[in-house]
DNA sequence: CTGTTAGCGCCTTCAG
DNA sequence: CTGAAGGCGCTAACAG
């Protein structure tokens, strides 16, 4: 193997341009007014020299490094990729780059990750943690500055970016009432997900505002196999008297209607069903699939947005949640 | 706001212990043996402290970081967020940390991101690059330690880990033929695209192959909405007398397939479709999709066990390509 | 086995 | 406007 040279320092350049160290730094980052002369010389020997900063050295002067971490349960959900897509977009755009770490939905994990992440990082986005509610106070408060993603904190001392799930089922149920469904089934998540409690909630709430509304909760689960799996506890609620079926999200709702549509099920005619997150497949499913939209893209810029102010030694801006809006298509059609 | 307090030094254990820091960096890397008693000593000191050590400083003194940079074109596009996830948990598992850059499909920024990506990190994975290749080659050369995916650079000093795209489309073309085909249709994906080059490249060989055989070549795209748009060409190829298409990859595959179906057309009895790179919801697909599998997970894997014998100073290893795999469903069928 | 010393590369007072 | 000098926090010789 071929030794690499090593690379240029500002003391070379400041030698190879007859100037001080400190003159080099100043061209370099424009601080204060220096002689064009000098200035001049100073890019020369940079571009001659091919050298260009250490961020090392940087960082351990300015005590920051302009990177920032994101800790997700896992790398695969739709929702993640999504919001870590927009999150690196914009935190680009401000010069920062975004670390990635999965903790692979092990909830022991968590919290040394998070540690690590935040300790090699000027900045830490908790997408959905798991972890017990006391535990991820302490930590926030420990691993400022943090924003969290998708899971309620009341009265932390932390900016919070989510989504209303309970608002959003409260919407879909209502899209669902207006079309005549009384007798309701929901496909439940994994029950270590906060944003199922949500929906959890929002389906008790609804239930105690209608009267004559009736949810039943089936166990399911987030992935594609989920909702193939769970077909026939759907059916049996059907069988019950359920016209209608709302999944824990996109994924299980396309399981569910790819296993009813084998057995011969006629989705909406027999049965309705819904999803939730408006994944970009929604609209290409058999049927169409009637789904809540969140925008995941746009939720990573806001994170983005609330971490910067932070950083900057903002305040603590407040929790904002993201309404689903409801995307209404063939998978749900009126009782019969 | 509330001022943080200054984190704990290395000196401040030192002192807190009664020894010298150089006692305290070697109980922390364990590099030489310390007397029990003061490594005990220094132990209760970093707890009682809360200390851990700077990383900045570890990196200035190192020269590296344990941080790796991946580059691509987009981070929705499904195969580079699989690779995502399995090179961030192969190379997690080496206490290394992965960093991504998102170009958004910009080619002119693939150079300068991925210049300042390697200066962050100890190593780059630049996965599907778009640019020109004299300009790629320069840049490998220039920021290695780096692994390159889903790109070939014939006699490159590079570790190339790819995807044999050729021998793909030719099993494809094999079962299509196997089932009566001999007109077909191949959805052809962005120009920009080096992978798309090589599908075209087996569409070539295997026509060259085979003298009764007949391939016409459809500008599509990448996504599903370029499959929506594509279905009248493909309906008009269909009319020429072509029984089968291929397309670009699964998602086009899906926006062809619901358009198909809602223009009524039978799939696979009128026109057989097959995707590629088998995505989870190909199985679900009306009908299930047949499409050839690619180890997306297992390839990021692969790139870090690539990469992490570069960093240590091992040899380049050799190109890699994974065969996809045929994964045979019902949107293909025999001809009539 | 331990402490002292010199950097790693850069920024930032402080004089001049 | 410029240069010299000290220090960011840590590790790696080098003596003791």
């Amino acid at each position: 193997m071929r030794e690499r040279p090593r690379a240029a320092t500002i003391a070379d350049v400041a030698a190879h341009a007859g100037v001080s160290q400190a003159s080099v730094s100043r061209v370099l980052n424009g601080k204060q007014s220096v002689d064009p002369t000098i200035v001049h010389r100073v890019q020369a020997s940079i571009a001659a020299l091919g050298y260009s900063p250490s961020v090392a050295a940087r960082s351990l002067v300015h005590g920051r490094n302009d990177t920032i971490a994101m800790v997700v349960p896992d790398l695969e959900n739709p929702l993640f990729q999504g919001i870590l897509k927009g999150l690196s977009l914009a935190a680009a755009s401000d010069g920062y780059r975004v670390m990635v770490a999965d903790t692979a939905e092990r909830v022991e994990d968590e919290e040394a990750t998070a540690v690590e992440a935040r300790h090699r990082c000027d900045a830490l986005v908790l997408c959905a943690p798991r972890m017990p509610e006391q535990r991820l106070r302490r930590l926030v408060a420990a691993l400022a500055p943090v924003v969290v993603v998708n899971r309620s904190l009341p009265d932390a001392d932390v900016p919070i970016v989510g989504i209303d799930y309970v608002r959003g089922i409260r919407d879909l149920v209502d899209h669902l009432r207006g079309l005549g469904h009384r007798h309701l089934a929901y496909v439940s998540g994994p029950a270590s997900s906060a944003s199922n409690g949500e929906r959890l909630r929002g389906v008790a709430e609804v239930e105690a505002a209608y009267p004559d509304l009736r949810i039943d909760v089936i166990p399911g689960g987030s992935r594609l196999e989920d909702g193939y799996a769970v077909a026939e506890p759907v059916l049996a609620a059907s069988e019950a008297g359920a016209t209608a079926v709302i999944a824990f999200n996109d994924l299980v709702a396309f399981g569910l209607l790819t296993r009813l549509r084998r057995l011969g099920v006629d989705v909406p005619g027999a049965l309705s069903v819904a999803g939730f997150d408006d994944v970009p497949m929604a609209e290409y499913a058999t049927p169409s699939l009637t789904s809540m939209s969140v925008p995941r893209i746009e939720i990573g810029g806001q994170v983005w947005a609330r971490l910067r102010t932070l950083i900057a030694g903002g305040p603590i801006q407040h929790t904002v949640l993201y309404r689903p809006r409801l995307e209404a298509r063939d998978s749900t059609g009126p009782v019969r």
